[in-house]
DNA sequence: GGCGTGTGAGTAATCACTCACCTTGACCAA
DNA sequence: TTGGTCAAGGTGAGTGATTACTCACACGCC
């Protein structure tokens, strides 16, 4: 068999692109090079010279990963509201919840990445947790303080970024149950499961019921259709 | 080099033991038979006298693991209330937040076990899942409708046991992320980090603020220092 | 003496990784 | 045009190390 002759730059994509499949989908040691170089049609020979070591391979796929979500940049400018707050909320859900729909798994993939990150060093999740916090951490912080100074939620304790770390773990961890091929749980009454989440998440952080009805109900006008998906694992 | 002699049942219960170390550290691929043998200190050749594989030895610790914990046996005998209700989750999260404290990291090596079960084909996830559903689930869902008959919290939806798992996903990944050697996150604040997950998640199952400090503040009176831990994995 | 506990040197397969070689196309002097 | 050169893309049969697993044999105890 002979591949196709290609750019360098191209080959190196493809590479990762497959290599970031086997690595999601079995851990770095459960991943041989063999499998990388024949999900990316190639031989394991030239894999090597594109990469000097398969560890090479991995923490290259791990900083790549790190790149942010373009989905959450419009999230950036809003004005800090409790309807942002909520909309941070539910766009993070629904991020989450529809992680496994996304074309090629890609999401999927990174929270496996993610996870697996946990287990071993914890550094790319740490770098993860970072960027998030960097991208959202200002946005949440001020929409929290504004639905206090609204009447909208109850002051709580004076770190309000835990709040949002909490939230982010619910979540993550309701996709996590959700990931393998028969999922984890089965949640009663799943069709409601996105508006449940959204609930206990905003009442967590300390909006009141009434806040929280009306920003969740009556809701569709700003963004007909479109996906308000948000986050980076 | 040779080891002591004993039973059969001993030894296996040995191998297991550190087997499960290796595993839960390792993850099944990147575990090999012969780290397993060195640190249950026998020859590679006994430990195949005793597993005949190393997926069936694997098998084993998973089945092992699913016993539950006797920790949270004490919780089934308390009679629906608010009180049992706060206790639970002060309980679950006081046990997952020193969960890397226990003889051993038993309770680490679970939450790892538990956690690359999710990565997997979720079957171990699964079977702990439904035991824990089993074991608190009704106490929690009769605790949750006690506490809103008590007017101390609002009626949420229509699946109370969805709350629970979300309670349940808070702190799972909570403590994920503080399991590396140098934790993912640093949390602002940390000696008050559990009373703020407290707070999050009985806030996020409905109980309202004035329930959650009368309980939460005043409450070493039933049990004079012992710990409340709560919940397997 | 025979049975169960234990060993350590094996085995075939697989691992990450290398190397000699092939092919292709761009460039350039005659 | 021709033809020759040379670098870059690409291959597949290797390398030694490591893998899961086996087997012939040794010890001690009834």
């Amino acid at each position: 068999m002979s591949s196709l002759r290609m750019t360098s730059d191209l080959r190196r994509q493809l590479i990762l692109s497959a290599a970031k499949r086997c690595f999601a989908r079995n851990g770095f040691a459960g991943t041989t090079t063999k499998s990388v170089a024949a999900a990316a049609a190639i031989s394991e020979g030239l894999l090597f010279k594109h990469f000097p070591s398969k560890a090479a391979l991995y923490a290259e796929i791990l900083a790549e990963e790190c790149e942010a979500d373009p989905d959450l940049a419009h999230l950036l400018g809003q004005a800090p509201s409790t309807a942002t707050l909520v909309e941070l909320i539910k766009g993070m859900v629904g991020h989450f919840m529809h992680i496994s729909d996304g074309p090629g798994e890609e999401e999927a993939q990174r929270l496996r990445l993610m996870t697996t990150s946990h287990l071993d060093d914890g550094e790319f999740a740490r770098l993860l947790y970072a960027k998030v916090s960097d991208l959202i951490g200002s946005v949440f912080t001020a929409s929290i303080e504004s639905a206090v100074a609204a009447g909208d939620a109850s002051k709580i304790g004076k770190e309000p970024l835990n709040l949002f770390w909490f939230a982010h773990h619910t979540v993550l961890m309701a996709a996590l149950s959700q990931l393998p091929a028969v999922p984890c749980l089965t949640y009663g009454d799943a069709a409601d499961l996105e508006r449940q989440l959204c609930q206990f998440i905003l009442r967590g952080i300390g909006l009141n019921e009434a806040a929280i009805t009306s920003h969740l109900d009556c809701e569709l006008s700003p963004n007909s259709g479109q996906s308000v998906t948000a986050e980076s694992a």
